[in-house]
DNA sequence: TTGTATGCGTTATCAA
DNA sequence: TTGATAACGCATACAA
């Protein structure tokens, strides 16, 4: 690999001139620019980044930590996410939190020390001080996907409560009293949200919550399928089941039919997320609309605003989940 | 942060020896071990990765590229890649080619210029020689999921033209005559080569094929949607259709049941890739098995072994699909 | 407009 | 077992 050194020397000028044309920040005549231009050419040069970094301590680079680097939300999030960082010429550098609060702290030092230039964190495991003491140390971030009060400037979130609260009164509406409720991990604060929404919307229509009408399941469409299969031995009765995102809610469907149920005519299901397989699934999916791609871009652009381009624009902090209504709610009101 | 200098410092001893501490390489004795540690961590002392990788020239993180980051079938593969990189405290720098050469491209070249210590690269539009040319360079890499004979070893592969062709005969077999085909981008290898063994499966079937059962469309849901709407509207017969994957899969089976064909009764269907969410399709899909996991295990341990445990161990370099049998496709010999 | 010199935080090669 | 000191490849303040 060749240096900038190299390229000074074939050009004939100093190494400062060439560090010149490659940010070319500094003024630079046309013709020892085009010299030093065709030195690198020959030389194939290509700037070392690591002592790019290291010399002026930025790195062109943003750090995203997600949960799990697999699964149709969290790599839609980091493909939206890459995407509006590249269209200004920055790179992304991803890791995975793995939902585990020593992961998530390696994984966010790890950026640190890869001198990113801000940090996109969709953290679950650690701990709200442990954020709060990132912002003291001067590093720039967002969170998305989780609200703390006292650093709410950087967060960028989904409200999970509403989400909750519309997917159920949606149900409660369509004439359903027995919901069956599959919930993520509720150590999870979105997963406790979306639960708590769902509880709120019971109230509201003077329903009892039936503790044996939840089950905690683990966001994937196992804990949808575990999710039924609970309900079904306990043999409670229920018209519908509320999961708290689509792939429980795929789970749970695949799970039902195999058990005879037809949906939605013996039993409705709703989603939560609205992922795109959502729309192709059977019956299609009624679900909450969760703006991963709105949310995403906030992300990259508060990134690109408070760090590149230094004009403090307004952003979004706090999106709004909507009702999706396609086949596998029913109505039985009537 | 606090530098190695602030911690020899502090420890009163030489900046070398806290660097011998760090690395644990050279004989340090206990004493002045302790002295050190307790200075690291009273300063919180953390080395600074990025000049670690000027110095030394490494930099314990290996680089992987994508053609997308999101979409099962890549976020599956990086989730295990990770998993498996992460256990032996190597971290990876992820980011994605967009299926274009400039772009690819790009990536590689952001990737060596970080000085990862390796490349794992699913590339699609980066010619051979470049490739070729990259192994001359002396970098590290693997490719998955392309193979160049000029640099076998640093391939791994699925046998992808074998896949189109279980794909196919299962169909043959089952006593279909009329297939339609909704293939991939044809310009992709991977696409190509599974069309191919489509092809010759007929072909050993005596099967003419028929150009208007060939639909190209873009490995996503609405390729497969639009790959029915197609064949429909040309009102050509056919009695099952093999899709180059899971997701075109999906759409055409959705669309199928939009315009009131049953499947498997009036349609059979079959995918490609296995992922997770074939199996809670309506109807359970049939597919073909792509070993992700394993062939992304595979590709870190390729690199595990390579660069940092050196011992050269064999690996597995082509890996055989397998036929999945579920419920999408009828038997209609009887 | 260009060049010189210093520093970024480490590793690594010498000696001691 | 330890300590100086020179790289690593570049950015940048200061001089010219």
């Amino acid at each position: 690999m060749a240096t900038i050194y190299q390229v000074s020397e074939l050009a004939s000028v100093s190494l400062a001139t060439v560090s010149r044309v490659i940010n070319n920040n500094s003024l630079v005549s046309e013709k020892t620019k085009n010299k030093v231009l065709a030195a690198m050419k020959t030389l194939d040069y290509r700037p070392n980044t690591v002592a790019q970094s290291l010399a002026s301590n930025r790195s062109n680079s943003v750090g995203i930590l997600v949960s799990e680097l697999h699964g149709s939300f969290y790599s839609s999030m980091m493909s939206d996410i890459e995407l509006a960082l590249r269209e200004f010429g920055k790179h992304a550098i991803i890791t995975a939190g793995h939902s585990d609060e020593k992961s998530e702290k390696e994984g966010v030092e790890f950026l640190i020390s890869r001198s990113c230039d801000a940090l996109i964190l969709h953290v679950e495991a650690v701990s709200d001080d442990y954020l709060i003491d990132l912002k003291k140390r001067n590093i720039p971030f967002v969170t998305v996907n989780r609200y703390i009060p006292e650093i709410a400037a950087n967060c960028i979130c989904l409200d999970n409560e509403l989400g909750g609260y519309i997917a159920t009164s949606f149900l409660l509406k369509q004439g359903h009293r027995e919901i069956a409720y599959i919930a993520g991990p509720l150590w999870k604060t979105d997963a406790s949200d979306r639960y708590k929404g769902h509880l709120r919307a019971l109230a509201e229509f003077q329903v009892k919550a039936n503790p044996r009408l939840l089950y905690e399941g683990n966001f994937q469409e196992e804990g949808g399928q575990k999710g039924v299969q609970y309900f079904l031995e306990t043999g409670i009765f229920f018209s519908a089941i509320a999961c708290a995102n689509d792939e429980m809610a795929a789970g749970a469907m695949s799970a039902l039919r195999e058990k005879g149920r037809d949906i939605p005519d013996d039993v409705s299901v709703i989603g939560f997320d609205n992922l795109i397989f959502s729309r192709y699934t059977y019956p299609k999916l009624s679900t909450i609309n969760y703006p991963i791609s709105a949310i995403g871009k906030t992300a990259a652009s508060w990134v690109l605003n408070n760090l590149y381009i230094n004009r403090k624009e307004d952003i979004q902090h706090l999106f709004t989940p909507e009702l999706v209504v396609r086949d596998s709610v029913k109505n039985i009101n009537e």
